[in-house]
DNA sequence: CAAATTTATTTTGCATGCAAAATAAATTAA
DNA sequence: TTAATTTATTTTGCATGCAAAATAAATTTG
Protein backbone atom coordinates (compact mmCIF):
# COMPACT_ATOMS: atom_id res chain seq x y z
CA UNK A 1 0.00 0.00 0.00
CA UNK A 2 1.23 3.24 -1.14
CA UNK A 3 2.53 5.38 1.62
CA UNK A 4 0.18 8.43 0.93
CA UNK A 5 -2.38 6.71 0.52
CA UNK A 6 -5.09 9.01 2.05
CA UNK A 7 -7.81 8.25 4.47
CA UNK A 8 -10.21 8.77 2.38
CA UNK A 9 -9.38 6.65 -0.39
CA UNK A 10 -12.90 5.09 -0.56
CA UNK A 11 -14.86 8.31 -0.33
CA UNK A 12 -16.54 9.79 -3.30
CA UNK A 13 -14.97 12.82 -4.49
CA UNK A 14 -17.39 15.12 -2.67
CA UNK A 15 -17.36 13.72 0.19
CA UNK A 16 -20.94 13.25 -0.09
CA UNK A 17 -20.33 9.26 0.98
CA UNK A 18 -22.99 7.52 -1.27
CA UNK A 19 -21.60 5.44 -3.14
CA UNK A 20 -18.74 3.81 -1.82
CA UNK A 21 -19.73 3.50 2.09
CA UNK A 22 -21.78 0.52 2.67
CA UNK A 23 -20.97 -2.00 5.64
CA UNK A 24 -19.44 -4.24 2.85
CA UNK A 25 -16.47 -2.28 2.30
CA UNK A 26 -15.75 -0.97 5.21
CA UNK A 27 -17.53 -3.43 7.98
CA UNK A 28 -15.59 -1.93 11.14
CA UNK A 29 -16.18 1.80 10.64
CA UNK A 30 -18.35 2.27 13.28
CA UNK A 31 -16.65 -0.18 15.36
CA UNK A 32 -15.21 1.29 19.00
CA UNK A 33 -11.65 -0.09 18.39
CA UNK A 34 -11.37 1.72 14.88
CA UNK A 35 -11.90 4.96 16.26
CA UNK A 36 -9.38 7.50 16.28
CA UNK A 37 -11.23 9.95 17.82
CA UNK A 38 -12.25 7.85 20.53
CA UNK A 39 -8.08 6.82 21.50
CA UNK A 40 -8.14 10.56 21.62
CA UNK A 41 -11.21 10.62 24.17
CA UNK A 42 -9.83 8.45 26.60
CA UNK A 43 -6.34 9.71 26.12
CA UNK A 44 -7.40 12.79 26.86
CA UNK A 45 -8.97 11.94 30.10
CA UNK A 46 -6.56 9.51 31.19
CA UNK A 47 -4.05 12.68 30.98
CA UNK A 48 -6.41 14.40 33.42
CA UNK A 49 -6.88 12.05 35.57
CA UNK A 50 -3.20 11.46 35.83
CA UNK A 51 -2.17 15.32 36.60
CA UNK A 52 -4.79 15.58 39.23
CA UNK A 53 -2.38 13.96 42.20
CA UNK A 54 0.34 15.83 40.49
CA UNK A 55 -1.51 18.81 40.96
CA UNK A 56 -2.96 18.62 44.36
CA UNK A 57 -0.26 20.54 46.32
CA UNK A 58 -0.54 23.47 44.05
CA UNK A 59 -4.46 22.98 44.05
CA UNK A 60 -5.52 23.46 40.73
CA UNK A 61 -7.28 21.29 37.98
CA UNK A 62 -5.64 20.28 34.95
CA UNK A 63 -7.31 23.13 32.56
CA UNK A 64 -6.18 25.72 35.46
CA UNK A 65 -2.63 24.08 35.08
CA UNK A 66 -2.90 24.98 31.33
CA UNK A 67 -3.60 28.73 32.00
CA UNK A 68 -0.94 28.79 34.43
CA UNK A 69 1.62 27.48 31.87
CA UNK A 70 0.48 29.84 29.70
CA UNK A 71 1.06 32.85 32.27
CA UNK A 72 4.72 31.69 32.88
CA UNK A 73 5.93 32.17 29.43
CA UNK A 74 4.05 35.00 29.21
CA UNK A 75 2.30 37.36 32.04
CA UNK A 76 0.07 40.48 31.66
CA UNK A 77 -1.74 39.13 28.36
CA UNK A 78 -5.08 39.63 26.82
CA UNK A 79 -8.04 37.34 28.01
CA UNK A 80 -7.93 37.09 24.42
CA UNK A 81 -4.45 35.91 23.76
CA UNK A 82 -4.95 33.28 26.68
CA UNK A 83 -7.80 31.53 25.03
CA UNK A 84 -5.92 31.42 21.65
CA UNK A 85 -2.79 30.21 23.47
CA UNK A 86 -4.60 27.71 25.64
CA UNK A 87 -7.41 26.57 23.13
CA UNK A 88 -9.71 26.59 26.28
CA UNK A 89 -13.43 27.28 26.31
CA UNK A 90 -14.17 31.32 26.42
CA UNK A 91 -17.50 30.68 29.37
CA UNK A 92 -15.25 28.08 31.22
CA UNK A 93 -11.67 30.51 30.95
CA UNK A 94 -14.01 32.85 32.78
CA UNK A 95 -14.76 31.08 35.47
CA UNK A 96 -10.89 29.32 35.54
CA UNK A 97 -9.82 32.73 35.84
CA UNK A 98 -11.86 33.63 38.88
CA UNK A 99 -10.97 30.55 40.56
CA UNK A 100 -7.09 31.56 39.96
CA UNK A 101 -7.53 34.71 41.23
CA UNK A 102 -9.38 33.66 44.11
CA UNK A 103 -6.43 31.06 45.16
CA UNK A 104 -4.69 34.33 44.62
CA UNK A 105 -2.32 33.05 41.58
CA UNK A 106 -2.73 36.06 39.13
CA UNK A 107 -4.79 38.86 38.97
CA UNK A 108 -7.48 40.58 36.27
CA UNK A 109 -7.16 44.58 35.08
CA UNK A 110 -8.73 46.96 32.87
CA UNK A 111 -6.43 47.61 29.71
CA UNK A 112 -5.97 51.44 29.90
CA UNK A 113 -6.88 51.94 26.44
CA UNK A 114 -8.92 49.40 25.37
CA UNK A 115 -11.93 49.50 27.88
CA UNK A 116 -13.46 46.47 26.67
CA UNK A 117 -9.97 44.42 26.98
CA UNK A 118 -8.71 42.69 30.35
CA UNK A 119 -5.87 41.37 31.11
CA UNK A 120 -4.64 38.81 33.00
CA UNK A 121 -1.38 39.38 35.22
CA UNK A 122 0.83 36.77 37.26
CA UNK A 123 0.68 37.62 41.61
CA UNK A 124 4.06 36.92 43.31
CA UNK A 125 2.25 33.82 44.50
CA UNK A 126 1.88 32.67 40.81
CA UNK A 127 5.42 32.94 39.87
CA UNK A 128 6.38 31.60 43.17
CA UNK A 129 4.01 28.67 42.07
CA UNK A 130 6.35 27.48 38.98
CA UNK A 131 8.93 26.34 41.37
CA UNK A 132 6.70 23.80 42.99
CA UNK A 133 5.57 22.96 39.23
CA UNK A 134 8.84 22.45 38.09
CA UNK A 135 8.89 19.08 38.63
CA UNK A 136 5.63 18.20 37.50
CA UNK A 137 6.43 17.38 33.77
CA UNK A 138 9.32 15.01 34.93
CA UNK A 139 7.03 13.36 37.09
CA UNK A 140 4.13 12.80 34.55
CA UNK A 141 6.95 11.86 32.07
CA UNK A 142 7.85 8.91 35.01
CA UNK A 143 4.29 7.85 34.42
CA UNK A 144 5.10 7.65 30.66
CA UNK A 145 7.79 5.06 31.44
CA UNK A 146 7.78 2.34 28.03
CA UNK A 147 7.33 5.50 25.78
CA UNK A 148 10.87 6.07 24.42
CA UNK A 149 11.41 10.07 23.37
CA UNK A 150 11.66 9.19 19.30
CA UNK A 151 7.88 7.77 19.71
CA UNK A 152 6.47 10.69 21.53
CA UNK A 153 8.69 12.57 19.03
CA UNK A 154 6.88 10.99 16.39
CA UNK A 155 3.55 11.75 18.41
CA UNK A 156 3.85 15.50 18.39
CA UNK A 157 4.62 15.61 14.75
CA UNK A 158 1.53 13.07 13.81
CA UNK A 159 -0.62 15.07 16.21
CA UNK A 160 0.40 18.53 15.12
CA UNK A 161 -0.59 17.48 11.53
CA UNK A 162 -3.75 15.83 12.18
CA UNK A 163 -4.36 19.57 14.11
CA UNK A 164 -4.00 21.16 11.14
CA UNK A 165 -6.77 19.48 9.65
CA UNK A 166 -9.16 20.86 11.97
CA UNK A 167 -7.78 24.34 11.79
CA UNK A 168 -8.63 24.30 7.85
CA UNK A 169 -11.96 23.36 8.24
CA UNK B 1 20.47 9.59 19.52
CA UNK B 2 18.82 5.88 19.82
CA UNK B 3 16.13 5.41 19.60
CA UNK B 4 15.17 3.86 22.48
CA UNK B 5 16.17 6.65 24.57
CA UNK B 6 13.71 6.81 27.14
CA UNK B 7 11.38 9.52 27.79
CA UNK B 8 12.72 9.87 31.45
CA UNK B 9 16.44 9.29 30.39
CA UNK B 10 16.94 12.19 32.85
CA UNK B 11 15.19 11.27 35.35
CA UNK B 12 16.19 10.04 38.76
CA UNK B 13 15.59 5.92 39.44
CA UNK B 14 13.47 6.41 41.93
CA UNK B 15 10.92 9.09 39.77
CA UNK B 16 11.65 11.54 42.73
CA UNK B 17 12.46 14.30 40.07
CA UNK B 18 14.97 16.10 42.14
CA UNK B 19 18.37 15.72 41.24
CA UNK B 20 18.88 16.96 37.52
CA UNK B 21 14.91 18.10 37.15
CA UNK B 22 16.14 21.92 36.84
CA UNK B 23 15.49 24.26 34.63
CA UNK B 24 18.44 24.01 33.25
CA UNK B 25 18.38 20.77 31.78
CA UNK B 26 15.07 20.83 30.38
CA UNK B 27 13.96 24.48 30.19
CA UNK B 28 10.66 24.20 28.33
CA UNK B 29 9.54 21.39 30.52
CA UNK B 30 6.68 23.73 31.68
CA UNK B 31 6.06 24.91 27.37
CA UNK B 32 2.60 24.78 26.48
CA UNK B 33 3.84 24.03 23.06
CA UNK B 34 6.28 21.26 24.72
CA UNK B 35 2.95 19.35 26.64
CA UNK B 36 2.37 15.86 24.81
CA UNK B 37 -1.03 16.08 27.50
CA UNK B 38 -2.13 19.36 25.71
CA UNK B 39 -2.23 18.25 22.28
CA UNK B 40 -4.52 15.44 23.32
CA UNK B 41 -6.46 17.86 25.29
CA UNK B 42 -6.94 20.20 22.49
CA UNK B 43 -7.56 17.01 19.89
CA UNK B 44 -9.86 15.33 21.91
CA UNK B 45 -12.01 18.45 22.07
CA UNK B 46 -11.41 19.00 18.23
CA UNK B 47 -13.18 16.05 17.71
CA UNK B 48 -16.30 16.59 19.97
CA UNK B 49 -16.94 20.07 18.53
CA UNK B 50 -16.19 18.12 14.32
CA UNK B 51 -18.84 15.25 15.19
CA UNK B 52 -21.53 17.62 16.21
CA UNK B 53 -22.78 18.88 12.89
CA UNK B 54 -22.32 14.81 11.65
CA UNK B 55 -24.26 13.84 14.75
CA UNK B 56 -27.17 16.46 14.56
CA UNK B 57 -29.45 14.51 12.41
CA UNK B 58 -29.23 11.64 14.56
CA UNK B 59 -29.84 14.20 17.58
CA UNK B 60 -27.31 12.59 20.04
CA UNK B 61 -24.13 13.65 21.32
CA UNK B 62 -20.32 12.26 21.18
CA UNK B 63 -20.35 10.57 24.27
CA UNK B 64 -23.64 9.34 23.56
CA UNK B 65 -22.44 8.33 20.19
CA UNK B 66 -20.03 6.15 21.68
CA UNK B 67 -22.32 4.70 23.44
CA UNK B 68 -24.58 3.58 20.73
CA UNK B 69 -21.60 2.53 18.65
CA UNK B 70 -20.64 0.27 21.49
CA UNK B 71 -24.18 -1.15 21.71
CA UNK B 72 -24.11 -1.75 17.36
CA UNK B 73 -21.76 -3.88 17.82
CA UNK B 74 -23.13 -5.99 21.24
CA UNK B 75 -26.52 -5.12 22.41
CA UNK B 76 -28.11 -6.99 25.69
CA UNK B 77 -24.92 -6.10 27.99
CA UNK B 78 -24.36 -4.77 31.38
CA UNK B 79 -23.50 -1.43 32.33
CA UNK B 80 -19.95 -2.14 33.44
CA UNK B 81 -19.58 -4.27 30.47
CA UNK B 82 -20.63 -0.85 28.47
CA UNK B 83 -18.45 0.68 30.96
CA UNK B 84 -15.31 -0.76 30.20
CA UNK B 85 -15.56 -1.04 26.81
CA UNK B 86 -16.36 2.57 26.20
CA UNK B 87 -14.37 4.00 29.35
CA UNK B 88 -16.98 6.51 29.78
CA UNK B 89 -17.42 7.88 33.37
CA UNK B 90 -19.79 5.66 35.73
CA UNK B 91 -21.61 8.94 36.82
CA UNK B 92 -21.86 9.92 33.55
CA UNK B 93 -23.15 7.08 31.82
CA UNK B 94 -26.47 6.83 33.79
CA UNK B 95 -27.37 9.99 32.75
CA UNK B 96 -26.94 8.82 29.06
CA UNK B 97 -28.16 6.17 29.48
CA UNK B 98 -31.28 8.19 30.36
CA UNK B 99 -31.17 10.40 27.55
CA UNK B 100 -30.85 7.55 25.47
CA UNK B 101 -33.90 6.15 26.75
CA UNK B 102 -36.10 8.80 26.39
CA UNK B 103 -34.85 8.98 22.89
CA UNK B 104 -36.07 5.85 22.54
CA UNK B 105 -32.86 4.30 21.02
CA UNK B 106 -32.48 1.46 23.61
CA UNK B 107 -33.82 0.29 26.80
CA UNK B 108 -32.46 -0.35 30.82
CA UNK B 109 -33.69 -4.16 31.92
CA UNK B 110 -32.58 -5.56 35.27
CA UNK B 111 -30.84 -8.87 35.24
CA UNK B 112 -32.96 -11.87 35.88
CA UNK B 113 -30.43 -13.77 38.18
CA UNK B 114 -28.45 -10.67 39.76
CA UNK B 115 -30.78 -7.79 40.75
CA UNK B 116 -27.80 -5.33 41.11
CA UNK B 117 -27.30 -5.76 37.39
CA UNK B 118 -28.76 -3.77 34.48
CA UNK B 119 -28.82 -4.61 31.27
CA UNK B 120 -28.63 -2.48 28.18
CA UNK B 121 -30.66 -3.36 25.20
CA UNK B 122 -31.07 -1.58 21.40
CA UNK B 123 -34.72 -0.73 20.59
CA UNK B 124 -35.74 -0.96 16.72
CA UNK B 125 -35.26 2.25 16.31
CA UNK B 126 -31.70 2.02 17.98
CA UNK B 127 -30.94 -0.90 15.78
CA UNK B 128 -32.10 1.90 12.89
CA UNK B 129 -30.09 4.42 14.07
CA UNK B 130 -26.80 2.84 13.26
CA UNK B 131 -27.92 2.77 9.32
CA UNK B 132 -28.49 6.65 9.70
CA UNK B 133 -24.62 6.30 11.30
CA UNK B 134 -23.05 4.35 8.59
CA UNK B 135 -21.60 7.14 6.61
CA UNK B 136 -20.71 9.81 9.93
CA UNK B 137 -17.10 7.68 9.61
CA UNK B 138 -16.67 8.38 6.13
CA UNK B 139 -17.47 12.20 6.95
CA UNK B 140 -15.23 12.14 9.92
CA UNK B 141 -12.36 10.95 7.56
CA UNK B 142 -13.57 13.76 4.66
CA UNK B 143 -12.43 16.41 7.24
CA UNK B 144 -9.22 14.73 8.15
CA UNK B 145 -8.15 15.38 4.59
CA UNK B 146 -4.11 15.79 4.39
CA UNK B 147 -3.78 12.32 6.92
CA UNK B 148 -2.63 9.08 4.84
CA UNK B 149 -3.71 5.98 5.93
CA UNK B 150 -0.17 5.13 7.27
CA UNK B 151 -0.13 8.25 9.35
CA UNK B 152 -3.11 7.29 10.80
CA UNK B 153 -2.11 3.98 11.60
CA UNK B 154 1.24 5.15 12.95
CA UNK B 155 -1.27 7.06 15.25
CA UNK B 156 -3.23 4.34 16.32
CA UNK B 157 -0.17 2.37 17.15
CA UNK B 158 1.56 5.14 19.59
CA UNK B 159 -1.60 5.75 21.09
CA UNK B 160 -2.10 2.60 21.71
CA UNK B 161 1.10 2.57 23.48
CA UNK B 162 0.37 5.12 25.02
CA UNK B 163 -2.64 3.87 27.03
CA UNK B 164 -0.81 0.86 28.05
CA UNK B 165 1.54 2.93 30.12
CA UNK B 166 -1.53 4.41 32.07
CA UNK B 167 -3.47 1.21 32.27
CA UNK B 168 -0.20 -0.24 34.05
CA UNK B 169 -0.86 2.64 36.88
C1' DC C 1 -21.80 63.09 14.60
C1' DA C 2 -25.45 59.24 15.18
C1' DA C 3 -26.59 54.55 13.70
C1' DA C 4 -24.92 50.16 12.37
C1' DT C 5 -21.42 46.92 12.93
C1' DT C 6 -17.59 44.65 14.92
C1' DT C 7 -14.88 43.08 18.85
C1' DA C 8 -13.89 41.38 23.77
C1' DT C 9 -15.80 39.15 27.42
C1' DT C 10 -19.44 37.26 30.23
C1' DT C 11 -23.68 34.76 30.98
C1' DT C 12 -26.80 30.95 30.27
C1' DG C 13 -28.50 26.20 29.71
C1' DC C 14 -27.22 21.82 28.92
C1' DA C 15 -23.99 17.66 28.88
C1' DT C 16 -20.40 15.45 30.58
C1' DG C 17 -15.87 14.09 33.60
C1' DC C 18 -14.05 13.29 38.28
C1' DA C 19 -13.87 11.70 43.02
C1' DA C 20 -16.24 10.21 46.78
C1' DA C 21 -20.31 8.93 49.22
C1' DA C 22 -24.59 6.45 49.17
C1' DT C 23 -27.64 2.32 47.91
C1' DA C 24 -28.87 -2.09 47.13
C1' DA C 25 -28.07 -6.73 46.46
C1' DA C 26 -25.00 -10.77 46.36
C1' DT C 27 -21.21 -13.27 48.54
C1' DT C 28 -18.21 -14.57 52.17
C1' DA C 29 -16.99 -15.25 56.86
C1' DA C 30 -17.80 -16.40 61.54
C1' DT D 1 -27.78 -18.18 59.60
C1' DT D 2 -26.28 -13.41 60.73
C1' DA D 3 -22.71 -10.01 60.26
C1' DA D 4 -19.05 -8.26 57.45
C1' DT D 5 -17.54 -7.56 52.95
C1' DT D 6 -17.67 -7.13 48.11
C1' DT D 7 -19.93 -5.76 43.81
C1' DA D 8 -23.05 -2.97 40.57
C1' DT D 9 -25.04 1.23 39.98
C1' DT D 10 -26.62 5.77 41.29
C1' DT D 11 -26.19 10.17 43.55
C1' DT D 12 -23.76 14.33 44.82
C1' DG D 13 -20.84 18.46 44.43
C1' DC D 14 -17.73 20.63 41.76
C1' DA D 15 -15.23 21.91 37.29
C1' DT D 16 -15.23 22.30 32.77
C1' DG D 17 -16.71 22.13 27.36
C1' DC D 18 -20.07 23.73 23.91
C1' DA D 19 -23.21 26.79 21.45
C1' DA D 20 -25.73 30.76 21.55
C1' DA D 21 -27.38 34.90 23.57
C1' DA D 22 -26.29 38.99 26.11
C1' DT D 23 -23.21 43.10 27.37
C1' DA D 24 -20.28 46.66 26.78
C1' DA D 25 -17.15 49.33 24.38
C1' DA D 26 -14.65 50.53 20.11
C1' DT D 27 -14.82 51.18 15.12
C1' DT D 28 -16.93 51.90 10.76
C1' DT D 29 -20.72 54.01 7.93
C1' DG D 30 -23.68 57.15 6.09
Amino acid sequence: MSDNARLDEYMPDDCGAEALSSEALRPDSLKLESQLCHRFYTLSNAFTRAYRPLLKSLDITYPQYVVMMALWEQSNVTIAELLAKTVIDGGAMTLILKKLEQKGLLGVVKDEHDKRVRRVVLSKAGENAKLKALDVPAQMLCKLDGMSKTEAKQLVVLMDKLQGCFNVD
